[in-house]
DNA sequence: CGAAGAATTCAAAGCGGTTTGGATCAAGCG
DNA sequence: CGCTTGATCCAAACCGCTTTGAATTCTTCG
């Protein structure tokens, strides 16, 4: 069932049934309504690659996520474009996806910008030397970050959340609960957000004439082993820490595996607080969460990415957006007044 | 950049070039050469929405991945697509992603097959009581399933783990053990593969004339929460499980996160066998991991089941394919002998 | 040398929509 | 009544590619 053959049931020209149902003014109601509803009846839709190579708008957007050593982003990607995916269905986009090596991602977007695959893209995951906005510029399609590149905050479009501030904050909430030795475990800090977390958790330091220890701070792939042996490694130094702040949950569940392994008890012995992203499946909720975090729901960042994205697309190329998402900080079961010494 | 401006820059026709590119026969050495040379040179890739509409095959796949109350199978699903995405780049083909309610998977099928966006598409999750088989035959549209819809297991192609004897295994060995009170904390069982891993858990039990008592096994989203609520909830039990099969390492971490609030250890005072998706984000190896567990790469599944449906869609309309993995069974430190009593 | 056959190349017809530039027709008006 | 106007509807061009069927050129061989 294509246009020509509902025309032709319809003893009407493709070119009427074709505006009555994308809603042109020139074509009469009674008409509308009875191409409308045959068109229902016999369950006629436009072929999509017919219209798109028509209308010159793919009605769709890339995500090329890159799978690399770092390996940890997946969920955060993954939620995030769960978030993403339900705004696209509500506005009739497609989302394509593409998973390369890191080392195609410039190659992937390439190809959907010169196949015309989409009609704009989304960067996941910037890292401090992040190149593929040039590679975007030079192709000249639309696209915007989850998280921001450094010195391209103007003239870029991104949404991202408080990164510094949020870290900063709960770093003030560790130092004001009297922890001295805080250890950070920390994403890779080439990637932005791991960067700006670092520096948060620096600046609460410095506010107070402190200095973080170098010592106390570690950054790596944000899985769960990690957490646990880096915990352990900390704990059997001379001066251990009694805090701990850290980039993700999953690593968190790492810490307090170690916490316990030990005979300790996370929030009288040990202090944790953790970033929490939301993910569907490590729900860190309730009266009182079992971890003190810093959260922000990277889903509904995916949702409010793709809507902006979408925006940027319609006809009405526009300046680059920002938005900056606040993460809420939660008080758990995880933390409490630094033991005496 | 299209194919008529490169075929005048050749003085060439469209034909030509066409043909020369695609690697036809009919088109001297020479001319494919200079053809290739100059299409590089200016940077020539052919539009693929024309190209799809003049071939008929939108070269693409599609995925409907329902957003539901069980946000539970997102990391699965996702590490899922993540596998199926890698071998869609190999291949060329695009995967179309769809996150739509529940209720509206139908419609979102129904969509890509009228609509003609994808040549193909993934079914994820089947339940009991599936019936996307059964409007993806109507629309007659290839496709896949990821797991088995009861009864269609010889008509249908599908690709799925031994969820059923994986279980059995694994309680033979805490049978073997000596464990007698073994708990499950099972998914939702409404979904094939959490009611096959129950059938394996009793198969084992029946085997050595002992049936499972109804009151140790439990079955809910495969949060963390939820395995370390129910770990406890059961451990107050007067006659308390000495081991836990656990259907997700997720649920696995919170059991043993109750296990050790109670100042029990894993592997000496409760043993826990867990299932391995292998997701990326909490690896469980070693040379002797944390978790025994039955393994099985949901990644590699993802791998395996887009070169099937590719297989499928290439022009040998085939007879419908099934592929069964293996779990392998991988001995920790969470098992040990039962306590004496 | 001329014709048959193979090797190349091409013009044009789709693929299934959207959109431009009229046509047609009834109503409105001086 | 003739002409303008607005409301509808339509034929045909176009989007950028593939593919059919035929034309052209080059070899080969009696």
């Amino acid at each position: 069932m294509n246009l020509k053959q509902l025309a032709e049931a319809l003893s009407l020209s493709q070119t009427t049934v074709s505006r009555a149902l994308n809603g042109y003014p020139e074509v009469s109601e009674e008409t509308r309504k009875r191409v409308e509803e045959t068109a229902r009846r016999l369950g006629y839709a436009p072929n999509s690659q017919a219209r798109r190579l028509a209308t010159g708008r793919s009605m769709a957007i890339g995500h090329v996520i890159p799978v690399s050593l770092h390996e940890m982003m997946n969920p955060v990607f993954m939620e995030f474009i769960a978030g993403a995916g339900q705004t696209y269905a509500r506005f009739g986009y497609d989302m394509i996806l593409t998973v390369v090596p890191d080392a195609q991602v410039g190659a992937a977007y390439r190809e959907i910008a010169v196949r015309k695959k989409a009609d704009a893209v989304m960067i996941h995951g910037p890292r401090l030397d992040d190149h593929r906005h040039e590679i975007l510029q030079e192709l000249k399609i639309p696209f915007l970050i989850h998280g921001r590149i450094p010195g391209r905050e103007n003239d870029l479009s991104w949404i991202d959340m408080n990164n510094g501030s949020a870290f900063e904050t709960a770093t003030d909430l560790l130092l004001d609960l009297g922890h001295r030795r805080i250890a950070l475990l920390n994403g890779l800090e080439d990637m932005d957000f791991a960067a700006r977390r670092r520096r948060g958790f620096e600046r609460a330091h410095a506010h107070r004439n402190l200095t973080a220890d170098p010592a106390l701070m570690r950054q790596a792939d944000m899985t769960e082993p990690y957490g646990a042996s880096s915990a352990h490694a900390l704990l059997d130094l001379p001066e251990p820490p009694t805090a701990f702040l850290v980039s993700s949950m999953i690593t968190a569940i790492g810490v307090s595996r170690a916490i316990s392994e030990r005979g300790l008890k996370m929030g009288r012995d040990v202090s944790v607080i953790t970033h929490d992203d939301a993910l569907s499946f490590l729900p860190n909720t309730g009266d009182k969460p079992i971890f003190t975090c810093t959260r922000s729901s990277v889903r509904y960042a995916g949702e409010r990415a793709a809507e902006l994205l979408i925006d940027q697309v319609m006809p009405h190329p526009d300046k680059p957006v920002h938005e900056y998402l606040k993460a809420e900080l939660i008080i758990g079961h995880s933390t409490g007044p630094a033991p005496k010494a």
